[in-house]
DNA sequence: ATTATATTTCGATTATTCTGGAATTATCGA
DNA sequence: TCGATAATTCCAGAATAATCGAAATATAAT
């Protein structure tokens, strides 16, 4: 995943409502859940959650089935592990004259 | 870490410039860079750089010790951490209907 | 004390995001 | 077809963020 990306990924969960969206969905699994159900969870108009939403795909955060009337939204877990692991991936690899002492992962 | 502070650790990563400077900092390790490094690597004006590292600072994703005329940067690999590993905390454990009184409209 | 270096703060400009009401599209059931 | 439900798009104002030159601060070296 290069730069560009990730960082798009975390704008767009860099708000407590797409947070709370994106963990809803985690905790939910697979799955996912309607529109409808993380409009009752969050208590917000449909206008701005829709608004939310759209930057979440956008960002690849998560994905969306259409059901008949119903949007069911699920976590992209792929998208989600790469943009944990990135964060560590070249960590503790250089640039540094003292031996570290290195931790993380 | 509550969601309003992982939403403002995001958000701190949400940007490509901010980005790119922990992930620099996370490839030097715990010893960090000093601003002058950083800003050497990234080719940004001054004060650009300093309004970017205050919020990283401010959101706890990197610290910073003064050392004479040079601010060395560290990453906070515990926020860090604890920022990766709250997206899949609580992983699948359910929700799929939480039981409302008010019927699913 | 003077000068150079490292970094920040100030201030102003431009750009982007957030928010939610109203109107709209799409789908379903009778 | 009609009416209800699910969700989006459109719009516009308010709020916030990004950018960077210039001036300021702090420390060090001479």
């Amino acid at each position: 995943m290069d730069i560009e990306t990730a960082a798009r990924c975390m704008e767009a969960l860099g708000n407590s409502k797409r947070l709370e969206i994106v963990l809803l969905l985690v905790k939910a699994g697979p799955e996912g859940l309607p529109v409808g159900d993380i409009r009752q969870h969050l208590e917000i108009p449909g206008s701005t959650l829709s608004h939310h939403l759209l930057q979440l795909v956008g960002a690849g955060v998560i994905r969306q089935d259409r059901e008949g009337r119903v949007l069911r939204c699920h976590p992209d877990f792929d998208q989600l592990n790469g943009l944990a692991s990135m964060l560590f991936a070249e960590c503790c690899t250089g640039i540094t004259a003292e031996p570290s002492t290195a931790q993380a992962s």
